[in-house]
DNA sequence: GGGCATTCTGGGAGCGCTCCCAGAAGTTTC
DNA sequence: GAAACTTCTGGGAGCGCTCCCAGAATGCCC
């Protein structure tokens, strides 16, 4: 490996001060246009490019964004929201010259790593119940945007999908289709997640019987799981809104396996739209590179400490008709 | 947010230098107990986390690997395969004070960055055709492994599932079963992973028919596609081997529309293990985490230079029996 | 006890940048 | 044309570590 150029070589050849071409690199104002080309010219004809430790033991901005996942086993990682998060983080982080570290979060641990600089904020996904590692990030001046509202509430804005009304609309579809024994499998009760889908459902289904309900984990196994104990307690259910279509691929599963024909006798909507499965769910859309590049680009406009910024932001959900209901 | 304390506090607070402190954090030897104690102690009270950029800039090292996805479109991101291969990577690199940047590469922007020190060594995967990128960082010294066989051949040590090996068991399963007309969707062409599964494929074919080849791109919409061609040109067809269960959830929902019964009249086994399905598919189980473990360990004994290092690992596959086929 | 290796320790010179400060050059105003 | 700005530029002091070097302390051998 070649000794790389330093800053001093490219001022050299530019022919101005390292501080001059540190402007230049930094878009910082103040230059004129004949030192900025030259500089600009310099740093092609070296092939340079900055160090990056340098740069950020001198300018006490680490360059770089962390990615938390809030979740021991890893879970998160084999779901295709996150995947589909991931993708939006990383195309609104393109041009920044940000790096993106990812980490996964052994409660506990984090905090300080996070805090003591090596990142300048934090994008906290899938938070579970009153996890207090946001407000130890946002007490110690990290700037933090969540993934999802958190349920503790707090003074850390947040992104999510309108899981209510997305809730709320797959369940008005199968009461339209005439269903009378509507059940939900539910997502964990400790993520705002999980409960807003159920109260949508709650919603929807006002003066009808609510009391079929299962929670599982946003799991193939736990949507089975949650299936086989729903159709032991009411065998004659005839609808089910599953809180999320990984869960519904195992709920399919088990009708399947009971005999139970999808749509017809029992009809299905999911939530996310994140995998294909037969027959072909009918499910509740949210755009996640969306949702992560929303997440991102609030956490960016946060670290340049711009003003006036909505603290918290919705996006919108919209219903796919396929065959499941 | 407090000013952080320094090393030379550390030091004042122990009694002994900067050097000494220096030292024990690192574990490097001829450190006195009572000096090692000590600081251990001062580290504790003052809650001191070193600062990562000052580390790099006077160590010369990173302390950081990439995980270069190298697929413009993002796919890869929302394949099951890589999360389970992330998940390995972090698992790995637990204890070793080494982050992880994510980087999505559009091909010839990120060799310039990776090989300009912000890295101390790179896990390439995903990698298509020749893509020059890893002869390119190998060339300037940076320390790379390569998940999955590179299709240019090289000197890159690489990490890799038994795919041929593999697809021969999946196919001689279905022959087993008595299947006349047995069909593949293989993957894309060129990637090593697609014609390796290819290759099992012919060669437990060999004597039989092997025209019933169509390559796909690792997308259940791919795999529909696929599907869809195949029962086009031979409606007779009774069995598919599937190279990626991903790709195998599309055929599922194109033989569940064209009114074929899995695996009554099509016999299904798909690769990877990696998703459910409707019915729960036969497939070849690989451990992906395992997968991302053996990929970091490699690339960290490669930094450290270690001597007599295997070139490269196959790690092995199994035959998962379910009802698809 | 003197010589020599060995273990331990502190001092201090950088690593490659950013950013503050002061001064040079250029522009406007009366 | 001088004063009062504004725009531009260079010098140089750090940022918080690591690592080299030289010297102090300790152990061992004859």
């Amino acid at each position: 490996m070649t000794r790389r150029p330093g800053i001093d070589e490219v001022a050299r050849l530019a022919g101005v001060s390292k501080s001059t071409v540190s402007r230049v690199l930094n878009g910082a104002p103040h230059v004129s246009a004949r030192a900025r080309e030259a500089v600009r010219r310099a740093v092609m004809q070296l092939d340079y490019t900055p160090n990056h430790a340098a740069r950020s033991l001198a300018g006490h901005r680490a360059h770089a964004i962390a990615l938390v996942v809030s979740e021991p086993s890893g879970r998160v990682l084999t779901d295709p929201f996150f995947a589909g998060v991931m993708r939006g983080v990383h195309a609104e982080l393109a041009g920044h010259r940000t790096q993106l570290v990812l980490m996964m979060s052994q409660p506990g641990d984090v905090g300080s790593y996070l805090t003591s600089g090596h990142v300048d904020g934090a994008l906290v996904i899938s938070l579970h119940g009153h996890d207090p590692l946001l407000s130890l990030l946002h007490d110690n001046g990290l700037p933090v945007v969540a993934g999802g509202r958190p349920l503790a509430g707090g003074p850390v804005p947040y992104v999510d999908s309108d899981n209510f009304t997305g809730a709320v609309e797959a369940t008005q579809h199968l009461i339209s289709l005439g269903c009378e024994r509507i059940a939900t499998i539910a997502g964990p009760a400790d993520m705002a997640v999980g409960l807003d889908r159920l109260s949508g459902w709650r919603r929807a289904m006002s003066g009808r019987r609510t009391d079929l309900v299962v929670h599982a984990d946003f799991t193939p196994e736990g949507g089975a799981f949650a299936m086989r104990s729903l159709l032991a307690r009411e065998p004659e259910l005839d609808a089910v809104f599953v809180a999320a279509d990984i869960m519904a691929l195992g709920a399919l599963q088990v009708l399947h396996a009971a005999g139970r024909r999808v749509p017809d006798d029992v009809a299905v909507v999911g939530f996310d739209d994140s995998v294909p499965a037969v027959p072909p769910l009918t499910t509740v859309r949210q755009d996640v590179e969306k949702f992560g590049r929303m997440l991102t680009w609030r956490l960016l406009a946060e670290i340049e400490g711009e003003e006036g910024l909505p603290p918290s932001v919705l996006l919108p959900t919209s219903l796919v008709l396929r065959t499941s209901a």
